[in-house]
DNA sequence: TTGAAAGCGATACCAA
DNA sequence: TTGGTATCGCTTTCAA
């Protein structure tokens, strides 16, 4: 036979394709004699239900999209990301909404690929990463005219009219600060690799909050916006900082950095890095970091998102998640 | 209003319903009076077709799915794996289709989100990325069972039913073999995670024979099977190799071990690395590797996978891809 | 709880 | 080239 339709499974129980219906929403009594009847046909034949037939009637398509616009070279962070987009396909999943991610990259390609994602009725919301650090993004402007349910995972530079699940890079600069503090460590230095992100915005506003409430006066000298980490620590360490803070995707580079001015960590040098990546692992020592607690910012995305497409997009809600201290080697708390 | 429909445009444009669609579907006159008002009208009322319609009505999804039995833990052939999705969204943009990634993870919440994946009209095809080395997986017979059109990225383990498309990991082997031995090294070490991949084992086949065709006896004992590059590159450095072959994800306890035994790269020892990661360029030295032409199998991937929704999955399709040497500081060939 | 029948919004066949 | 219309497979009122 060619391939089943919702009629033949009904033929062949011998009831109404309405009550096949019923029985594949669930909305039909529990122990009921069909609904037990219906499923052992439906299983049998391996009978599966049309997608597009569904959501043609219902007017849901129980997708929701995740939109990635995947600069390859954000490496470290796209894999830290990677983890969350797992967190929110069961977060989803749980809601009975599957997860499609989109890996749209930039410019014509995006341009080519925004029209089919949008289609009515394909998604019926979208989770958008917006890269932090990369200014102002048109796509979101884009997105929000056409209407589409919008939530942006990430702080997204501009004014804040998209709904958001961020982690709080400020808070978690805080913390560590603090951490790095309450070691003895005094002359703390940070390496930034952009002031346009936010996230590099928030670490240095984090970094001067909390030395200034301990009366701590600033060394400017021991703040580096570069983006190359081996650089940055190089002209750090002639200012003879006793700790470092930067982030882990630049670990790497900052322990050649070390290893070649000879100086040892954690007992010269304190490191902690931002985001937990698996690399923090890895390293020699293994790097204190801020954890972002990806569980629950999943969880989040998903039903924000799931409330936008039922309540509509206002009022905007935006959510910032606290970042969490995991203690390793690098920062000398553990010796 | 609530939302526009192809008749709405229709009689905005006063033509009808079929002009409409032909106009969508690119097939009517290039340079027609009419193409060109119906054009206008949808730039201006900013309508989108309905997906899931176009979809029960044309029969076609115009969607393929990329399936990613994603454990996190796999992370540099994660983001390997990354920029082939990419490509194979590329390509299939340029065939019309869009490309929808799932990360299904294993086990129970693989089988919550298969049914919604294999409903008839979601998507038309499947690419299913196998795990090299993770034996066989009940995945693959599961959908093939199913009827779903299904190419495999990467060489599954068992029974070669399913067409696929994948690296040359046995070439891979030869070739670097041969590039070190041109070079002069003569004890090379060769580090493989496991034997049960199939990467693992055609490393292990390739390696065994250039050294043969060269007339190299193998020593035993300068081939380790172990997942941990540190301890592996410990115990192989007692049999003074001149040279090491190995996971580029392996590459920082590759690194470390070789300091902490006295031994500089590429000076005394020789290192190429499987696999073009972005770590390799970030490594000191940069780590010579193996690359695969990411742009060219995902091209494949997409075409072999319309030819099988086409023309059925019969005959099986195996395509196998050379991989490119990359020379950097590691190996000692440009100094 | 069940069944009958009217859509859902496109496509594509058949005529004109 | 165009228009009229049956059709795709399911959901969902409305009645029984």
């Amino acid at each position: 036979m060619s391939h089943l339709t919702l009629a033949d499974i009904a033929k062949a129980a011998g009831v109404s394709p309405s009550t096949v219906s019923r029985v594949l929403n669930n909305q039909i009594g529990e122990r009921s004699k069909v609904r037990a009847r219906i499923l052992k046909v439906i299983e049998e034949t391996g009978f599966r239900p049309h997608a597009a037939a569904q959501s043609l009637a219902s007017r849901r398509a129980n997708n929701l999209g995740l939109l990635v616009p995947a600069p390859v070279w954000q490496v470290f962070n796209q894999l830290y990301f990677l983890q969350l987009a797992q967190h929110i396909t069961q977060a989803g999943q749980e809601q009975g909404y599957l997860l499609s991610l989109f890996l749209i990259g930039s410019g014509a390609d995006q341009q080519k690929l925004l029209p089919q994602i949008t289609r009515q009725g394909f998604v019926d919301g979208l989770i958008v990463r917006v890269m932090e650090g990369i200014g102002e993004d048109p796509l979101l402007a884009q997105l929000a005219q056409l209407g589409v349910p919008l939530v942006a995972s990430g702080r997204p530079a501009g004014p804040e009219q998209t709904s958001y699940v961020a982690a709080d890079n400020y808070g978690g600069a805080h913390t560590a600060l603090t951490h790095l503090l309450s070691l003895g460590r005094r002359r703390i230095g940070l390496i930034v690799g952009s002031m346009e992100a936010p996230g590099g915005h928030a670490r240095v506003t984090g970094y001067r909050k909390v030395l200034a409430e301990r009366g701590i006066a600033v060394d400017e000298q021991l703040i580096v916006v570069h983006e190359n980490g081996y650089l940055a620590t190089q002209s750090l360490l002639q200012f003879k900082p006793d700790a470092l803070f930067f982030a882990t995707s630049m670990a790497l580079d900052v322990l050649q950095a070390l290893r070649e001015g000879g100086a040892r960590a954690p007992e010269d040098i304190a490191l902690v890095g931002f985001d937990d990546l698996p690399l923090a692992r890895q390293t020699d020592p293994p790097l204190t970091t801020m954890r972002q607690p990806l569980a629950a910012m999943g969880q989040r995305l998903v039903h924000i998102l799931l409330d936008i497409i039922e309540n509509g997009p206002t009022p905007v809600r935006h959510v910032t998640f606290e970042e969490e201290l995991v203690i390793r080697r690098s920062c000398g708390a553990l010796s």
